[in-house]
DNA sequence: TAATATTATAAAATCTATTTATCAATACCA
DNA sequence: TGGTATTGATAAATAGATTTTATAATATTA
């Protein structure tokens, strides 16, 4: 452990810049033998005489003086640096923020999100996880992660959530599925037709809920926790699917075309959240992040409305 | 000021390292509050929070927290240096070391003194300076040089000095001048024949008050501050002087040859001393540049009384 | 020599840091 | 599942450090 404090250096420093301790004092607003005590300790501390005393006159360094003054300059600036680094008050935002989003979300939100927020905030140095749904409550908890998008459902007591986005779940079909015809398709229609199934946490269990809260079952024949992999089977007939995230394009990696139609009934939403731990105190830089997602996901919604 | 404290640093740094506060104050034998406590202090001084309790599974860093290690750790490493680089007792004797030394003395006696220190200390940053007798005491007196080496004749009271040599003055004379015959010369042969004198203090009161001591008062004809103008002047034959400094050429610096004899009678020597102030603590480097000096003066005295 | 300025010192007051004791939350183990 | 151990937080008491107030000592200046 250092034997010297920083406010040593501190004053050792005015009383050189003023070769005075009584003007040094003066400038600092503390009384002059509070400098005098600390310069002591200091000289103590370091074993060398720092400066010499002039009655009546003021002081003047000694050349271990003249030394550390130049040093002591040096390490206090470091200080300061360390400070205004850490701190969170500055004006401009800066800093590091570790953000985890959901694995299906990442591809379709992040792009624009992350794009436009840097363009906003360039020093801010961001960095984008992209987990699922264990990995991100974990990262949160570890303090790996600052935030994360995910889906709001089924989180634990001790993460906090802003929703930003709640898209209402659709069903996607082949051109060839019989069901393709119908403009709008009710669940009890599907229950009985084969389903592929994304299956990841909270996907899987908010899509057989949408079933189960009518009372059905569904039937589900195929298992995939590829987003991806999911519309390919679809593509292909080997069933339908339920979907929530809604790429631009309706065909899958191989260009098969894709069917999307809307589920008949009123069903609840998934609904896409910004979530951060709730005993951990936002950063400045969070809370910028917080409300540039929410009018971000506004934007968005807003615009698919119009459609 | 800085907000914080290299305490609070450190502390966190151990706790960051080990992951877990109880085990930190172990480590630092000191109790877990007060780590608790500092923490608390450094998050509510830098505004961020730095680090995530796991009630009984240690804490982990935030973001913020793991920006600050990598920080601290460099501004803690900083400061253990600037403690090393000023604190009076490593090992290997290093730092700057200010000498003064009285114009005349300098040429004959610095270079060999400071080549051979400077080869057993080769991490000392040695500066000299050459100058008057008053600029000297002033500059001790500041704090500008650490030591001095100068005639040791009338010395305020703050000054502390250690002779290293006592060479006894020497009669100076042309080829030319009628009493260049004797072997030795008394002061009351030289009393009325025109002398030149080297006109700084503190020489210029000891060369006359030899004279004077003896009831006395030497013909004074010419006057230079500079030693080799008087040699000059002496060599043409203007008169005699009295010296004390021996350079190893007996010629000026025409090449005009002089001769040398001994005073007759007894009379006092001059005195080189290695002069710092009283009121200083020295440094171990002074310490051992007087030590140092001490025997070199030695070895030079021997030297000079197998002749 | 008196007035002024500057640093040093001692004692008291004030702040700060640390310890002790205890609690609450969690993990671990039988 | 219940008991034990570990960990971090909190409150009060203690110890320690810093600062102030008051004063002394010393030198400078007019």
């Amino acid at each position: 452990m250092t034997r010297i404090t920083l406010k040593q250096l501190h004053y050792f420093v005015a009383v050189a810049d003023q070769k005075n301790i009584a003007a040094a004092a003066r400038s600092l607003y503390i009384s002059q033998p509070a400098i005098t005590h600390a310069l002591k300790l200091l000289e103590e501390n370091l074993r060398v005489q720092l400066l010499l005393r002039h009655h009546a006159r003021g002081v003047t360094l000694t050349s271990a003086g003249q030394e550390l003054l130049v040093q002591a300059r040096e390490l206090l600036k470091h200080a300061q640096e360390l400070e205004l680094n850490i701190i969170d008050s500055g004006q401009e935002l800066r800093g590091r923020l570790e953000i985890g989003c959901f694995f299906t979300l990442a591809p379709m939100y992040m792009p624009p999100l992350i794009t436009q927020f840097m363009r906003m905030h360039p020093e801010v140095d961001l960095r984008l996880h992209e987990a699922g749904q264990e990995q991100l409550t974990e990262g949160l908890s570890s303090g790996r992660f600052d935030v994360a998008i995910m889906y709001g459902h089924a989180l634990g007591q001790d993460l906090k959530q802003r929703p930003l986005l709640s898209p209402a779940p659709y069903i996607l079909l082949s051109p060839e599925h019989p069901l393709t015809s119908k403009t709008k398709i009710k669940l009890s229609e599907l229950v009985n037709h084969p389903m592929v199934l994304l299956d990841v946490a909270p996907s899987r269990d908010y899509f057989t809920g949408l079933f189960r809260s009518k009372g059905m079952e569904p039937m589900v024949k195929y298992w995939s926790p590829s987003f991806e992999t999911v519309r390919g089977l679809v593509a292909n007939n080997m069933g339908y699917s339920i979907l929530v995230t809604h790429p631009n394009a309706d065909v899958d990696y191989n260009g098969n075309p894709l069917c999307l139609r809307p589920i008949a009934e009123d069903v609840e939403p998934g609904y896409i959240s910004l979530v951060r731990l709730k005993q951990r105190r936002p950063t400045r830089l969070m809370q910028a992040f917080r409300e540039f997602s929410v009018k971000h996901f506004e934007k968005l919604s807003n615009a698919q409305k119009l459609h």
